[in-house]
DNA sequence: TGCCCATCT
DNA sequence: GTGTTAGATGGGCAG
């Protein structure tokens, strides 16, 4: 059997993973994700050819003998994105480090190299595999070299192989005619300019018809259609000249030598950095060295007898003692399980690491005992998500103050992240590369996987309590490091308590009234349904915004074209410009807001009221990139409250029996802050002067007396207080108020000039996050702003804002979290049975007990007030209510 | 899964 | 000259 040589397309393949692959980053914030699909099709197609010898084949930016020739011919290439392109230089690094062999050749494209070796290598008798993405290609296929085209679909690669006689299936034509044919209609993408109006269909059947461009023009005057005829004879030099162009070349001076492309070990200790560094965790497992965290595995154990257990506890407070000197005690624990606890992971230091089932005499009661004991003890307890462990720690205020969450404070040292899993952690904070609980345990629960793969199961639960125990130590230091461990000790750990509390609260819905309200939408929901059909004159779902532009802007010939990229915009702010064209676009729009208030409110919340009638949400503290507070399963902070038939939603929260709804919300806070931390003059005297911010905003802007204002005045003032604190431009602000961009970039002009402090601001966020790479709110939470450094006008615009808003909306989130921590906290302290149920961004919303009132209240005021020290007045809105719609 | 559209601050 | 207002969650559709 003949020995076999693989040969790459590197910017092909590059370019192919580029756009198959989703985008990834490693924690430098390079892209890798076409580095990563590179890898995937190269040892996918080394494995099943197992081949002898690999060489990968780069173009060079330099110009080629097609230049020469053709002076508009601008490569092959289309210019790369940026992203791509700083994986080039990494990939073949990368090549390097596993001893492939990389040619690249100025003067040539990779084409003509491929083509020259692939040629060779056929000449000295070895079987020859081309790997490409380009069709191109093809025309060096033979009976001995294998053309082969990777397709990435849904995730997996799938890989088209063509011999000479599959070409001739495939496309008709040989593979030195598929030149021919390509020449004739030209490619685009390649700078081939082919010959007007011959498109594949013509190309072919005249190349199949007479073989080549030179017979066809022989016998030009018998080709068929009329057109294809004229065209080649007044284009024939254009031909002729493609053809040239598309040629790849087999005979060039290419640095390529047999010897080199020998393969030998792959996986050697230089290729091993170098994918940790790109951290392609899973491609680790190819290598056959030791990795470090393998020596610690070596230590996780299951630990089920009572006797042994204590031994567990004992040996864990010798070393806690000992290491007490230090002032680094330090344990890490996870309880493993859904409902029920199966068991305590642990981990004090290197070596004592360990699952313990709570079965048998090892009771849930006895290690949560023991447990709140290492608790009080340890300098520090780390664990890995607090909240969802409150449950099961018995805790003392002293204990509270040694709790660790690992990922709020991973969160906080980076809140772009969309994972804080223990793998993660490892990653970014200790350097290791571990396998994570999907690697281990798949989509297995934690009860399925403890019977079904109990060694996996210890390797996952020991490595997350491990992970706990090692990786606080250095975000701690992370902490410190970015002055944000005050931040994280007095705001973020103790609202872990908060939240966890108005979890358990919950909020009581009428359930009936709820379902009525459904049922109700239902019954319009279905005459608008007929009423739109019969409009339509058609039966079409319209909630599917595909059908919905066709009827619309097809059938019914609306004004309006495309505007997503997938077909036409139906969004509510196209359609209201066409209502008055017909009456069915109104309908459409009803039809939408009310489907989805019963499926997403209606029968949406009907489905989370548990068993004691209430809705208990999770608010999620590391998901936004700005310092929020997220909630879902169910979302409560996204409750209609601006169209009354959606209001009336609010009307089935109600407080408990003897409970009445006290809702507290802060008054523009972010414009407040705005004028805070800008120091402006002006902003800051108009808050201390004024009631009504926006109509002092349209005095000042407008140069208009106060009183004077006009509505019309006050609402566009208002619209540019709101656009400010997110970067608007003076488009944006244009589409919004319905008036030209001129007058939008006025107001914004003189809303600049009045406040020239807020200016020159917003413009010093711009400037400090291009420096620093992040900003801050006045709290010190950090959000970095990588978009900045795009080559990518739109991404880099966007950063822009991010820099200007974030700050604002940060400051705002801040505030309002210490907040609630206070008022919770004496709530909890004054003995009251008020409790604080929800939180809205800038609102507060307690369940408070008729008899308690005033003293809500005035919790509310105060601690809402103090919760941060102002230049300008922080003014809070208090309501009451027997429902959620009244309070409000 | 990604897109579109709705909802909130 | 690009496309053009920040931060979220969720339902439904289409491939």
């Amino acid at each position: 059997m003949s020995e076999k040589i693989v040969l790459i397309d590197g910017h092909s393949i590059l370019n192919r993973a580029f756009f198959g692959v989703p985008d990834l980053t490693n924690s430098d914030g390079l892209h890798t994700n076409a580095i990563y699909g590179f890898l995937n099709i190269m040892f996918k197609i080394l494995e099943e050819e197992q081949a002898d010898y690999l060489t990968v084949a780069f173009d060079v930016h330099a110009p080629t003998f097609r230049h020469e020739m053709f002076g508009e011919y601008k490569g092959t290439r289309k210019p790369m994105a940026d992203e791509l392109h700083q994986q080039v230089p990494v990939m073949k690094e990368v090549l390097g480090a596993m001893g492939i062999q990389v040619i690249e050749q100025a003067g040539y494209e990779a084409d003509d190299l491929l083509g020259t070796v692939s040629k060779h290598c056929e000449e000295l008798g070895l079987d020859v595999s081309v790997v490409s993405g380009d069709r191109d290609l093809l025309q060096l296929a033979t009976d001995k070299v294998k053309i082969r085209i990777p397709k990435t679909k849904r995730g997996t690669t799938e890989v088209e192989d063509y011999y000479a006689e599959d070409v001739c299936k495939r496309y008709q034509v040989t593979p030195t005619q598929f030149i021919d044919v390509k020449a004739l209609m030209g490619d685009a993408s390649d700078n081939i300019p082919g010959v007007p109006g011959i498109g594949e269909k013509t190309a072919t059947k005249i190349i199949v018809d007479y073989g080549s461009i030179e017979n066809a023009y022989e016998h030009v005057e018998e080709i068929k259609p009329n057109r294809a005829k004229e065209a080649l004879r007044d284009h024939y030099d254009m031909a002729q000249m493609s053809k040239t162009l598309a040629t790849i070349c087999v005979d060039c001076d290419v640095p390529f030598s047999l010897d080199k492309a020998k393969l030998g070990e792959l996986y050697t200790p230089e290729a091993y950095n170098l994918f940790k560094q790109l951290e392609f965790k899973n491609m680790l497992s190819r290598f056959h060295v030791e990795v470090p965290a393998q020596k610690v595995e070596g230590h996780f154990r299951k630990v089920t007898l009572l006797q042994d257990v204590e031994e567990v506890f004992q040996n864990i407070q010798k070393i806690l003692e000992a290491d007490s000197e230090k002032k680094d005690s330090r344990i890490g624990f996870v309880w493993i399980g859904e409902e029920e606890p199966l068991g305590l992971a642990l981990a004090c230091g290197d070596k004592e690491i360990c699952y313990i089932p709570a079965e048998g005499f090892v009771t849930e009661e006895y290690l949560k005992e023991q447990l709140g004991n290492l608790i009080a003890k340890a300098d520090a307890a780390a664990t890995l998500d607090l909240k969802s462990q409150l449950g099961r720690i018995t805790l003392t205020d002293a204990g509270k103050e040694r709790l660790f969450d690992c990922n709020i404070a991973a969160y906080l040292l980076n809140p772009l992240k969309d994972s804080y899993s223990y793998d993660d952690l490892a990653k970014e904070y200790l350097g290791l590369m571990i396998p994570s609980r999907m690697d281990l345990l798949g989509k297995s629960g934690w009860t399925a996987a403890q019977e079904e793969k109990p060694q996996e199961f210890l390797t996952c639960v020991c490595y997350m309590a491990y992970t706990a125990w090692r990786a606080a130590k250095e975000l701690m230091e992370g902490l410190k490091d970015t002055d944000m461990l005050r931040l994280f000790q007095t705001v973020e750990m103790p609202l872990v308590y908060t939240l966890y509390d108005m979890e358990q609260a919950g909020i009581l819905v009428q359930s009936e009234e709820l379902k009525i309200y459904g049922e109700e939408l239902g019954v319009r929901i279905a005459q608008l349904e007929q009423s739109i059909y019969q409009m339509a004159g058609e039966e079409f779902n319209i909630n599917s915004p595909k059908q919905l532009g066709v009827v619309l802007f097809e059938h019914l010939k609306l004004p309006g074209g495309k505007k997503t990229k997938t077909g036409f915009s139906t969004a509510a702010d196209v359609l209201e410009k066409l209502a008055p064209e017909n009456e069915i676009v109104s309908l459409i729009l009803e039809y939408r807001q009310l489907t989805k208030l019963k499926s997403t409110y209606a029968d949406g919340l009907a489905a989370y009221i548990a068993a004691d009638g209430r809705i208990h949400s999770t608010f999620n503290q590391t998901i936004t990139a700005t310092g929020r507070i997220s909630s879902t399963e169910p979302n409560l902070q996204n409750i209609p409250i601006r169209m009354e038939l959606g209001r009336l939603i609010r009307k089935v929260f109600i407080p408990a029996p003897g409970c009445v709804f006290i809702d507290a919300d802060y008054s523009q806070i972010e414009l407040r802050v705005l004028a805070h931390m800008s120091e402006d003059e002006n902003l800051i005297h108009a808050y201390r002067e004024a009631a009504d911010i926006h109509r002092m905003t349209a005095s000042q802007v407008f140069h208009t007396p106060f009183d004077e204002v006009s509505p019309q005045q006050r609402s566009n003032a208002k619209a540019v207080n709101f656009g400010i604190v997110y970067g608007i431009s003076s488009f944006g602000l244009s589409q919004g108020l319905s008036i030209t961009r001129k007058e939008a970039a006025d107001y914004i002009g003189k809303y600049f000039e009045t406040y020239p402090g807020v200016k020159k601001f917003l413009d010093n966020l711009v400037v400090h996050a291009k420096e620093e790479g992040y900003v801050t709110t006045m709290f010190g939470r950090r959000r970095p702003v990588p978009e900045l450094k795009s080559s990518n006008f739109m991404q880099r615009s966007f950063g822009e804002r991010v820099a200007m808003n974030s700050p604002i909306q940060g400051t705002a989130a801040d505030i309002i979290k210490i907040a609630m921590i206070h008022v919770n906290e004496r709530l909890k302290k004054e003995k009251l049975k008020s409790r604080l149920i929800l939180q809205v961004h800038d609102e507060l919303l307690i369940e408070a007990d008729r008899s308690e009132v005033e003293e809500v209240q005035k919790i509310l005021s105060e601690e809402m007030h103090r919760a941060a020290d102002l230049s300008v007045p922080l003014e809070i809105d208090m309501h009451e209510g027997e429902n959620w719609y009244e309070a409000k």
